[in-house]
DNA sequence: GCCATCATCCCTCATTAGAGGGGTGTCACA
DNA sequence: TGTGACACCCCTCTAATGAGGGATGATGGC
């Protein structure tokens, strides 16, 4: 795979300022040009059927459909689509779902342009990218069990605050069975308590507010 | 108070994206002008110290020196100094101690290049600058009872997943006390338990993870 | 001087949470 | 045809949690 001469990008993220500094960095260089912008996945999606960018420049967390979405999404539309996530998290949650979704490349949004540029062109050109801080977490979290699609589940209804016999209503199981997803949860995140296991949660991006 | 011939405006942001989009934006206006950039708290006031901006664009959730604190300083320092508040946040803490470090204005990191000139233009003429989905949290932030710093120190706590037991031993006061400031707590955020206690206060911008 | 607020301490009691065991049925995969 | 992972159910027991009271000293405004 060759880079194209001229490298045809669309532009995702919520925040009209991140999209504007990103147009604005992109346009610095002469081999790389923005051809759409969306502010949420649908629209992505939608941008990309109707443009066929080479690259998708990715925001993961936004209202509505979530980057992860939309890029499971566009990987079924076109098999060889690239996309690079650029997300605001570390968390490791966040960064894993984001290279099961298909995503070529994860870069943080603390990102110089030293940074993002090459990642761009590298993605262009059909190279995965990772950096080494992200990969550094990509390999903290093998040492964490997966969770469940159920504990997950249940983790949702801990972050609303919900008790175990609540939890136990909602799923339609018993409270003796929520309590174990709870146990096997608080023991796949080495927590000691439920509040514990909100906040590792939150923090590994597992979860959101 | 007038409107200078030019606005000289000091960006700070710990994402260099957004400087990048702020600094885009800010020079398709004649009288703007981006004449320094930070990209953290302890920078901001060194850079304002120096550069003498007449407005300063600060965001508020950085590593270090938060922007409240920095606004704070630099309304220390300068008693008229106008500081424009641009937060991807709309927590109602966030929210009420921007305007209590001095700020005059907050907006949001999702307004548009339309709703963000006039808000620059407004807080240069001395204005004040509220949107009115800032507003409106505002309002029923005030619904809410203020909490005492030293139940904010509890709820850091609480965050951290402490016990009760826990809690009582850092902050070296009985296990009677601990349970007395998490109950006043439970009563003003109006929750039931811990867990929800520490989501709400997530939320509502009063601690951070 | 008085009243409100805050931080502190104490006690009781019903409920919940979490740790520890036991077990069943299903489904995939080797 | 095991074997492992998963979801599910059940029981016991201790410790933690949260609600309900009562109480003191310091501080600061009015």
């Amino acid at each position: 795979m060759s880079a194209p001469a001229e490298v045809r990008i669309l532009v995702v993220d919520d925040h009209f300022i991140v999209r504007m500094g990103l147009v604005a960095l992109i346009n610095t260089e002469p081999n790389l040009k923005v051809v759409g912008e969306a502010d949420n996945g649908e629209q992505a999606v939608e941008r990309f059927q109707s443009l066929r960018p080479d690259v998708v420049l990715m925001d993961l967390r936004m209202p509505g459909t979530s980057g992860h979405e939309a890029t499971r999404h566009i990987r079924r539309l076109v098999t060889n689509a690239r996309v690079l996530i650029l997300s605001a998290f570390d968390g490791d949650g966040d960064i894993h779902a984001a290279l099961d979704a298909g995503a070529h490349g994860y870069v943080l949004k603390n990102a110089t342009g030293e940074e993002l540029i090459p990642a761009i062109q590298a993605v262009a050109m059909g190279k995965r990218w990772i950096p080494r801080e992200v990969a550094t977490r990509l390999k903290s979290r093998n040492s964490y069990e997966q969770l469940t699609a159920r504990e997950i589940e249940v983790l949702n209804e801990l972050a609303r605050g919900r008790a175990n016999k609540e939890i136990a209503d909602t799923l339609k199981i018993s409270e003796y069975t929520a309590k174990d997803h709870l146990k096997s949860i608080l023991a796949k995140l080495r927590v000691a308590d439920r509040t514990q296991a909100v906040t590792a949660a939150l923090q590994r991006g597992i979860i959101q507010l």
